[in-house]
DNA sequence: TAGATTGTTAATCGATTAACAATC
DNA sequence: TAGATTGTTAATCGATTAACAATC
């Protein structure tokens, strides 16, 4: 429909151009070349090119790309050079791990809020936060500013969880809970669902003979 | 170069179709179509179907698919109607929310040995498992049948954890470790980074007027 | 039978790649 | 300058979809 539209398959490999130009900063390198960038991700240099040449020109003929400013100005595409407040439902193993994950504050988001409905999970601490009643869940959001939440529950509850966050305002939402959620067309979701990867992997193992 | 080779998108989308029908099942449903299984993934009918047809015939005309058959024969075909042995490598925070995570094994695959290099970590016990020493690695493996791991570990140590897999006979890799890892072309690897996921999402929000 | 749904072909659509002029 | 690398066009490749005969 509009013409300009960049298609998403381009949009999903950006973060993964930032996760190596970070990389290179970190390995002291301040310029790079597409087919650098390229060789590390498993991606051809031309294919890099193209997509970059869908937001601008960023490198220099001869020379290739600087780090930080490629860097720099794919965070501004991808809006992750501000900061995005989280909430995170779900205080068990797993919203603990990811609480502990430095990863999310580096990639541009912090958890302002964890919510559980488990009475005894409730008011105790986890790190710097203290968990929430998902009762308060309007009141997290809103307090905070935030657009974007993470679902830690287990199936049995991800889709409650889900339209009470659509019911709030959530536009974004990160679900660890391995089943196809029901949405309105204009939240956005992702799933992050290990078996997945490891069921499409068993596929080209070869059979075991025993 | 093989002309029978099933594209890799259609493996990938497998395992969807697999979550799909164990959620039609539980429900209670017997009888399903690639409608039904579209409708719920946000698929279309047509790309089921296809994606079906590169393995065989599985439905009846005018009837649509028998839930158990079909996920019966979709487990033969990801070779997932067996058990897996995997080892879990790193026994922090993230180590212990997937151990505790049912999800593995009801995916077939069976978490039989964790390892970690920290002392402190070494010799205590998570669920049934007691944390080895990673020295201990080729034995566990072995012992195990271990093709596939699984690893939690920082990005600094994922590469030496890595190239200490692949010596072992490792065949594939589910990393949670959020960096591009170098590999022999035989083995197989599969990341799962939240940051991507939620840095992909950002792009589409509108941006914030504050 | 009539209605429904599959499996498959051919057409369309979109993504990747090869090639190369521009230029640092 | 010569060599290197970008940005972009056009060609190729591959994936999705529309259409429909087959048939339960």
């Amino acid at each position: 429909m509009n013409p300009l539209a960049i298609p998403e398959i381009v949009i999903r490999r950006i973060p993964l151009y930032l996760r190596t130009l970070a990389l290179l900063r970190e390995q002291g390198q301040t310029v790079t070349s597409s087919q650098e960038i390229g060789d590390r991700l498993g991606i051809s240099a031309t294919q890099i090119r193209k997509d970059l040449s869908y937001f601008g020109e960023f490198g220099k003929q001869g020379t290739g790309y600087d780090v930080r400013y490629l860097e720099e100005q794919l965070c501004r595409i991808l809006q992750v050079d501000r900061d995005w407040s989280l909430v995170l439902i779900g205080a068990g193993h797993l919203g603990k791990a990811i609480l502990s994950y430095g990863g999310f504050e580096e990639g541009g988001f912090s958890i302002a809020a964890v919510l559980d409905k488990d009475r005894r999970k409730i008011g105790s601490r986890i790190g710097d936060l203290e968990v929430q009643d998902i009762a308060s869940l309007p009141e997290a959001i809103a307090e905070h500013h935030v657009r974007i939440a993470v679902v830690a529950v287990p199936v049995s509850d991800a889709q409650d969880v889900v339209d009470a966050l659509v019911d709030a305002g959530v536009k974004a939402i990160l679900s660890y809970a391995p089943s196809p959620l029901a949405l309105p067309e204009d939240v956005h979701v992702e799933y992050i669902d290990p078996v997945v990867g490891l069921q499409s992997m068993t596929y080209y193992l070869d059979p075991l003979h025993r």
